[in-house]
DNA sequence: CTTCAGATGCTCT
DNA sequence: GAGCATCTGAAGA
């Protein structure tokens, strides 16, 4: 399942020539014409779900209450409408620009924000540990839908040249855990099918390592 | 710790 | 016109 292969996988979004950089650590999957919670259960195809019928590695950027963007990697071929929606990263590079466009973009908060060094690394996590969040801090939004992005692995058998791709760096979750989907109460049973795929964490930070060693962000 | 309302605009009926 | 793949701060237990 895709969800799942795109646990421990790099998001990258370069914008003004600064690296964007987030590892996936939580990621849903919607499969489209059987599952009720998708926006193309039952084959439905508008202007907006039309993006999920591109065949697999395309952005499906949409926007949600009005406020958030949320976005997915289509899966599968050409025609099938299915996705994985992107919940969470761990921000690992570009993390200042991140923290800047959350507090300018983000909605407004009362609490004074903190001096970027001062942030834990609980913190940082919490910047990107949302599918709303995530989007704010990495300047996703629907212009980047129907985006056509190419997985690469570390090995360069194929390279992006797109300024908005997935790639790996060599990071792994050092466990995953699946569970139910969230947010879908609407979707009757397909609201408990375990199509959730998270990093496990520890003290509110995802437990990731790279060759054998773990790794904090 | 837990609920709860409000923000806001697009999509689909 | 209703509802939504969310997030935040405030209020209550």
């Amino acid at each position: 399942m895709l969800s799942e292969a795109l646990i421990g996988k790099t998001l990258v979004h370069r914008v003004n020539g600064v690296e964007l950089a987030g590892i996936i650590t939580e990621t849903e999957a919607y499969m489209g014409e059987i599952d009720r919670a998708s926006h193309a259960y039952g084959g439905r195809r508008t202007a907006r779900t039309e993006t999920l019928f591109l065949e697999g590695g395309h952005a499906y950027v949409y926007l949600i209450y009005g406020i958030y963007s949320c976005m997915n990697i289509t899966a599968n071929e050409d025609g099938v409408p299915q996705g994985t929606l992107i919940r969470a990263v761990c921000p690992i590079a570009g993390q200042e620009e991140m923290y800047r466009s959350y507090l300018e973009k983000g909605r407004r908060r009362k609490t004074p924000p903190k001096a970027f060094e001062d942030l834990s690394p609980k913190e940082l996590y919490a910047l990107t540990n949302g599918p709303g969040k995530l989007c704010v801090a990495m300047s996703i939004d629907r212009s980047l839908d129907r985006r056509n992005m190419v997985l690469v692995n570390s090995g360069n058998e194929k390279i992006a040249e797109s300024d908005f791709f997935v790639r790996d760096d060599g990071y792994r979750a050092v466990e995953i855990v699946r569970a139910p989907r969230i947010g879908i109460d609407y979707a009757g049973e397909a609201a408990e099918y375990p199509w959730r795929f998270t990093a496990k964490e520890k003290n509110g930070v995802p437990m990731l390592e790279k060759d054998g060693c773990s790794v904090i962000f």
